[in-house]
DNA sequence: AATTCTCTCATTGTCGACATTCGACACACT
DNA sequence: AGTGTGTCGAATGTCGACAATGAGAGAATT
C-alpha cells in the first residue's frame, strides 16, 4: 500500500493548495484565533511567496467559510456563535447518519478495523494531550466517513470537520466526560459492526445531540467568565 | 420587506465572486461543455478583467468540485460519470432528507406555500423548454432545503445543484416521464406538510433513488447511441 | 519506417508596482 | 460641546510583464 521504492513526484500539489493547507492549519492550531485580521503583505513575506498566491489561497478557505471577507477590508477568520454550533453538528449529522447506513450494509473487516484502531487510539489519549484528543476524536468520524468511499460526502464532512475543531479547540477546561466520549465512539462502531442499521443510526444522531449541547454549554461557560 | 426608498449599496459582490458566478452559469447552461479547457487570457478578455481576478474565481469553482486543476496545463470542466450521479445523488439524500425532517417539525403555512408555488410553476414548465423544467425541479429542492434554515445545508446543497444540473443539463432526450416527475414531488410535499417524517423521508429517498436511475439509464442509452 | 531528439510556441505560475478604497484622526463650523 | 468635513495612512484590488513549464511539430538518426 505504501509507495517506498518509487520516488514521489515533486510538488505534487499547486501553491495556492500549499497556502490553504498551512492556513487552514493556521486557524485550527489556534495561531490565527477568531476575528483576527489575515494580512496579505505579513503572509506573504513569511511563506516567501508573492500576494498571488495568498489570495487565491484565500478564495479557498472563503469557499470553505473558515475565513470571512469584507470588501476592501481584508478577510478575517470567522467567529462561530452558538447557532454555528448547533448548525455544524445537524450538518455533520446529515453526512455522518448516511455515511454510517453505507458502512452498515456494506462494511468491510478492514473497515472495523480501522474504526476499531481508531477508537483506541481516542481511548489511548484520554490521558494526553487536549488537543490530541480532539484530534482523534474527529479522526473516528473522518474515518467513518471515508469507509463510505463517497467523495462527496468525504468532501463535506472535511469542511464540517474544519468547523468543528474551531469550535472545540479553544474550549478545553470546558469539556466534560472525557471517558464517557470513548464509550460513546465504541457504541456506536459496535452497532455498525452487529449490522444494526437503526441502532447505528439512533446512537449516532444522540452523539450529535449530545456533542452540540457540550459545546454550547461550554461556550455559555466561557461567556459568563470573561 | 422591499427596501425601496432605501438606495442599495453599489457593487456588493466582489469581482472574483462576480466572476465565478458567470463561469458556473456558463458550464451550467452549456457554454463549456465538460472537458473544456478554460483559458485565463481568453476570459480575462471577454469579462474585461485581468487574469488575476480570473484565477481567484477558479480557485472557487476547483474548491467547489466543477473545474479539474492540472498544474502548468490549466483548468477543466469537470466530466462527470455514473458513478458520480449515483454519489452526487447519494450526497442529496444526505442533505434534503435531514432538511425534509425539519421542515415537518417545524415548517410554516408559508413555507409550504412557497413549496407548492415551485411545483405549480414545475408542473406549469412540463410542456416548455427542457431546461425550464430542471431549473425549476431543482428549485423546489432548493426551496425545501433553505426551509430548513441552515446555512450549511445550504451551502452544501448549492453545490451539490450545480453539479446535478451539470449532469441533467445534456441529457434532454432521453429523460422520461414529465408528468411523473410533477406527481413525485406533489407527493412529497403533501407528506411534509401532513407532518408525517416517516413518509417524507421514504418518498424523498426513493425520489433522489429513481433520478439516479434515470440519469444513468440516460448516460448509458447516449453512450450506446454514439 | 519508426523512434527519439530538439526546437518552438502557447499557456500557466509568479512577481512587483500602481490605483483604489476604507478607517481614523484632526480640524472647522454651528 | 457636538456634528460634519477634509486629509492621511495602510491595506486591499487590479494590472501588465517576466519566468517556467509542458505539449506538439519537425528533423535527424538508427
Amino acid at each position: 500500500m505504501t509507495d517506498s521504492g518509487q520516488l514521489a513526484p515533486l510538488r505534487l500539489e499547486s501553491t495556492p493548495v500549499l497556502v490553504a493547507d498551512r492556513l487552514r492549519e493556521g486557524i485550527l492550531d489556534g495561531t490565527f484565533p477568531p476575528r483576527t485580521q489575515l494580512s496579505e503583505v505579513a503572509l506573504s513575506q513569511q511563506l516567501s511567496v508573492s500576494r498571488g498566491p495568498i489570495r487565491e489561497a484565500m478564495q479557498r478557505l472563503l469557499q470553505e467559510g473558515l475565513l470571512r471577507g469584507e470588501r476592501n477590508r481584508g478577510v478575517f477568520v470567522v467567529d462561530l456563535g452558538e447557532n454555528d454550533v448547533r448548525d455544524i453538528y445537524l450538518a455533520r449529522s446529515a453526512v455522518e447518519r448516511t455515511a454510517a447506513s453505507i458502512v452498515v450494509s456494506s462494511g468491510t473487516d478492514e473497515d472495523f478495523e480501522t474504526l476499531q484502531s481508531m477508537v483506541d487510539q481516542l481511548a489511548g489519549a484520554v490521558d494526553s494531550n487536549w488537543v490530541e484528543m480532539t484530534k482523534m476524536d474527529l479522526q473516528f468520524h473522518l474515518a467513518l466517513v471515508a469507509a463510505a468511499g463517497s467523495r462527496r460526502l468525504d468532501r463535506m464532512f472535511r469542511t464540517l470537520m474544519a468547523e468543528s475543531q474551531l469550535c472545540i479547540v479553544r474550549l478545553e477546561p470546558f469539556y466534560p466526560g472525557r471517558e464517557e466520549v470513548v464509550h460513546e465512539h465504541q457504541a456506536i462502531l459496535d452497532a455498525i459492526r452487529a449490522r444494526d442499521s437503526a441502532q447505528a443510526d439512533k446512537l449516532l444522531a444522540a452523539h450529535m445531540e449530545v456533542s452540540a449541547d457540550r459545546l454550547t454549554k461550554a461556550e455559555q461557560a466561557e461567556q459568563t467568565e470573561s
